[in-house]
DNA sequence: GTGTATATCTCGGGG
DNA sequence: CCCCGAGGTATACAC
């Protein structure tokens, strides 16, 4: 990884049209050849950046990224005050705990927690618009889409209302209905739902987690 | 804006929890107090993170970095193999163009380029469920909702759909249709358009900047 | 490759 | 403060 500290100015033209000013800025240059441009603030988002794949052609005073896409990040330095590089080698990556699909799972092994006597029939059941989440069987023998979320909110109903409806239509599955499950469900989505026809459910996933742990501590 | 070259292991328990096994990173500091950590590749997302506001406690071997939302990230340092300082000051910013506000600002100018004879009765037209890009008025005296995305995918045309569906309700307004405007149309959005009775228009972003920019030499 | 859904999304604006 | 919408979203995964 390359670190430089230099006065610059930064043009960006690609899927918009990008300018700035000059100033102090790190340009940080990774492996993969990927160039970010941060200042001394604002999280984590560099103010301008060019991801892999891409040419970076450099000059004294220039430097001009562009990738296949016809994107074109020139940056133009004024003065360099720091330029180091140090081989990092491949990192072990990111694990992971606690995002949708592990509540996915959960519920999978679990489904009366989202409603009693559901019966699970398959996760991720394939439509022609988009995977459902859990497909399950009622008590009552209707069909019952389960949409899952760590957090509800319009765009989750929308999308359970869109597999409820095209599944609805298979003869083979009809009376479909849709549920739709999240450890948080805000106020609109849970209006919509209603307006739709969709059950909400709040789901406890630390209480879950306990079940998951219990459970295995048995076997 | 401090940056450490460090052999290190990472746990974040938050939002979920997750851990980075021992190897070196990059972790950068910036001015604001935010800390993120490099890996060598990966666009430029860092492993993980911790933005402003948070606290840092610093000892020889360990950074505990805590928020107030109770998210903590535990850094532990086995080995420093460089650590530096510098003072970026303040960033001018970035300059943007070519965004959906530009669009909509053309647009709301010269209503006619999306539909014949439509006149524009408000901007940003406020309902319970939020915004309307443009509320309009056609030839023939129906109300149009125009909404306007840089590029127009099925989300959008839910939105749009959810809007005229509020204002059809209002009296004063009825009848309302919608149209849906955007520098390109992607294939199934205008399939689901088409089903709930709203029309696609694909603008021409570049045409109408031309337009703008041989009126201001007019005047 | 396109299409779809997720994200510790980030970021900015409005109430 | 939260809510909502946009993003050069990025990223993963299925078809």
């Amino acid at each position: 990884m390359r670190l430089v500290i230099a006065e610059c100015t930064v043009d960006y033209e690609g899927r918009l049209t990008a300018h700035l000013p000059r100033a102090q800025r790190l340009l940080m240059v990774k492996a993969d050849g990927c160039v970010a441009i941060h200042s001394d603030g604002g999280a984590y988002k560099p103010l301008n950046w060019m991801n892999a794949p891409n040419s970076v052609f450099e000059t004294e005073s220039k430097w001009v990224v562009v990738n296949p896409k016809g994107e074109k990040l020139t940056i133009t330095l004024h003065e360099v005050i720091s330029d180091t590089e140090h081989a990092l080698g491949e990192d072990p990556g990111l694990i992971k705990d606690g995002v949708e699909a592990h509540l996915q799972e959960l519920l999978a092994a679990r489904p009366w927690v989202i409603e009693d006597g559901l019966e699970l029939i398959r996760r991720e059941y394939q439509t022609d618009i988009g995977p459902v989440d859990l497909l399950c069987k009622s008590e009552a023998g209707e069909t019952v889409a389960v949409e899952i979320k760590r957090r509800g909110e319009i765009d989750g109903v929308e999308q359970l209302a869109r597999y409820v409806e095209r599944l609805d239509n298979d003869p083979r599955l009809a009376p479909v209905r849709g549920v739709f499950a999240a450890q948080l469900i805000k106020p609109q989505a849970k209006t919509l739902a209603e307006s739709r026809g969709i059950i909400c459910v709040e789901v406890d996933y630390d209480g879950l987690r306990e079940i998951e742990s219990r459970e295995l501590r048995l076997f």
